[in-house]
DNA sequence: TGCTGACATATTGTCCGACAATATGTCAAT
DNA sequence: ATTGACATATTGTCGGACAATATGTCAGCA
């Protein structure tokens, strides 16, 4: 049987998608740096040759990966995309697709440790002093469990930032968003303040005195009390986190 | 002195980003599912009471994310975002912080050996199969370096695939973006396409046996080499990874 | 001088109404 | 069963309009 020729489809791209890949690019190609305002809709309009309301939508289409923001809130700057922007988009995906805490988990086991380890390289004395601090208000707060969380997900960013590694920093955005917030529900329930407080400890210890392996290890052994924890309390290690975003 | 009070800022949310909040709020929390319609433009604006100009904008912004796409390039349809629309917008969050090829290595060797080890765990032998395929596939076109490279990525979603992790699937998006398209550029100078193919083996092995560790190790060894390649070929590995998107 | 207020200006947020292009559904003709 | 004609629904794009708000200017006043 004679195969009909098989054209595809004509690609046909509305215009304010193709304005959007035209900013994307100017930006993404450095033609636009992060801070620089962009031209004004009007102005986009006329370059682009058609409405300000397509160009709004170009625009909007743009904005919510946190490549385009409001400087004050009224002209248009370019922006780089900060942890937030990234988790809440990945994490949306990721609700999505259903996400279990054990999934989560794995993945937080491989990039924590990681961070705890490149932490060790490449932490200034200020990072370490805000670690220190970090500890002593984990000290303090122990009771309170909102802040307790809330001291622990600090801790964890604060190490990552630690790393000096963006690329990190990004990859483990969502873990803010979905993994921390579940570990609440633990917090809540076993009071594991003064175990959280110890591994902290190590952690900080370790990145103090550079050595690597012990950062890696006592992250590592942290993590698994996390596991532990869902696991004790019952609170659906394979079941998908549920987004309270 | 007393302090006066401090009534912070009137957080004036415009329309767009309202009702774009409201939408993504109704995807997130499962009120609409994945495949699911949307109301059409027209009955979205009389329901928030604006217009449809601004429905629009509200939509595209979600868009772009990969909650939202079209059906049949008219209705709008709820989406399940795929490794590519995650991929695409933290990649370029990564680009504008400057991401080098070195902290993408760190995340990939953080990420990596995880995905190979899982799928140890979870790989069915369709699987499997489609691996074997693929190392075929990889001898066919050694010397062909744009298709090796092709091949090379495929290989290592293949296994990220076989993690049965979608969380993992998604953390890793970036770097089908950004880290092996850099890695072309050691294929063209170095052709190591038969260190790749010994290396991709050992790890197919692995998954085969359910060698955990085995798969875990060859794939570390396998991220190493890729870095070898680089600072071999002096291709920049500490350098800003430049976006071809 | 330094602060205040009035005023013009630029830019965004929102609205309205309109039309073309395209996918869908229906029904008759072949 | 396929085709063609036609009405319908929905999106893409247009153009113009106005309100709200931030910025800049400048005179007035202590």
């Amino acid at each position: 049987m004679a195969q009909p020729v098989n054209f595809g489809p004509l690609a046909h791209q509305p215009a304010y998608r193709l304005g959007s890949e035209k900013i994307r690019h100017a930006i993404i190609s450095g033609e636009i740096e992060a801070g620089e305002l962009l031209p004004t809709e009007t102005d986009l309009a006329e370059q682009f040759g058609v409405t300000r309301s397509t160009v709004r939508e170009a625009i909007r289409l743009l904005e919510h990966v946190g490549i385009l923001g409001r400087a004050d809130r009224k002209r248009l700057v370019v922006t780089r995309p900060g942890t937030e922007a990234v988790g809440r988009s990945v994490s949306s995906a990721m609700l999505m697709h259903q996400v279990t805490f054990e999934e989560l988990w794995q993945v937080a086991m491989g990039l924590e440790p990681l961070a705890g380890k490149l932490a060790c390289l490449s932490a200034t004395d200020a990072e370490k002093q805000l670690l220190a601090d970090n500890l002593v208000r984990t000290r303090e707060v122990m009771a309170d469990h909102d802040a307790l969380l809330e001291a622990e997900i600090d801790f964890h960013n604060l190490v990552a930032q630690a790393s000096h590694n963006s690329a990190l920093l990004l990859a483990r955005a969502p873990l803010n968003e979905l993994f921390y917030p579940a570990w609440g529900a633990v917090i809540r329930a076993l009071s594991p303040g003064e175990r959280i407080l110890v591994a902290h400890q190590h952690v900080y210890d370790a990145i103090c005195a550079g050595d690597q392996e012990k950062a890696e290890e006592w992250m590592e052994k942290h993590m698994r009390d996390f596991r532990r924890g869902i696991e004790l309390g019952n609170l659906g290690f394979d079941k998908p986190v549920r987004g309270q975003v």
